[in-house]
DNA sequence: CCAACTGTTCCAAAATTTTCGAACGGTTGG
DNA sequence: CCAACCGTTCGAAAATTTTGGAACAGTTGG
């Protein structure tokens, strides 16, 4: 009845690194993901990419890049789980670089030219 | 007499990738060298740590790194370097980021703790 | 109850990044 | 002119990250 199926370790805001925050955002994959959140919780399976491209062992290995790194939060609910952006503590943390990430669409791949902008 | 050692490549303002930038900036060196560049140019020399701890030839990487993603620009003065940040041309293309990043002193490493604030 | 479902962890291979000695290439002090 | 300098590039080894299949662990619909 309770909804706890696996509690996972989120790092305390006071923990941020800054450097781990940039790396977590740094990967083309990590951010989309992180920006499919901005508008609210998601639930995991809704964060994929297109159709289901990505095993999601690979997709649980970014997220857990993003949650040891203070980006996002992930709780279990029931058999599934939410993902959801920790702005407030952030944003208290790292003040402006949230917005400064996020806002512009133009995530872009390391070494082939992004046209998206 | 003209002040040509080797003109190196430096990208446009509009072919800056974020994933890039973020990336350049992930690594604890790397930041801690555009930190040091916020209250003005520095010769490459001047942008060491310590003593001469770091190879010149690791140094050199993480300046390319820093060129490449639009951070830095690295031109030919004499027989030495100076380096500078590309802020305005940054702030354009990727608004309140640098201030963000470079701003708070906390550049930690990946895995230890940091205590720096 | 239990089979199906969701998503994490384990493990190991592939890919990328980091590091640094050595070689090289302009530039200039003397 | 040329030896010393500064810093980049080359090349290869070490370290880290990325990827994904397989096993595992809660949760719940029927």
């Amino acid at each position: 009845m309770s909804g706890s199926s696996r509690e996972l370790a989120h790092p305390a805001p006071e923990d941020f690194v800054l450097t781990d925050v940039l790396f977590a955002l740094s990967d083309p994959a990590r951010l989309t993901i992180a920006r499919q959140l901005v508008n609210g919780p998601l639930e995991i399976a809704d964060c994929r990419p297109a159709d289901g491209e990505i095993p999601k062992s690979t997709l649980s290995h970014h997220l857990k890049t993003l949650r040891e790194a203070g980006i996002v939060c992930n709780l279990p609910n029931g058999r599934r789980r939410y993902l959801h952006l920790r702005r407030e503590e952030l944003e208290r943390r790292f003040p402006g670089l949230l917005d400064a990430v996020l806002g512009p669409a133009s995530a872009g791949r390391r070494g082939k030219p992004d046209h998206s902008q």
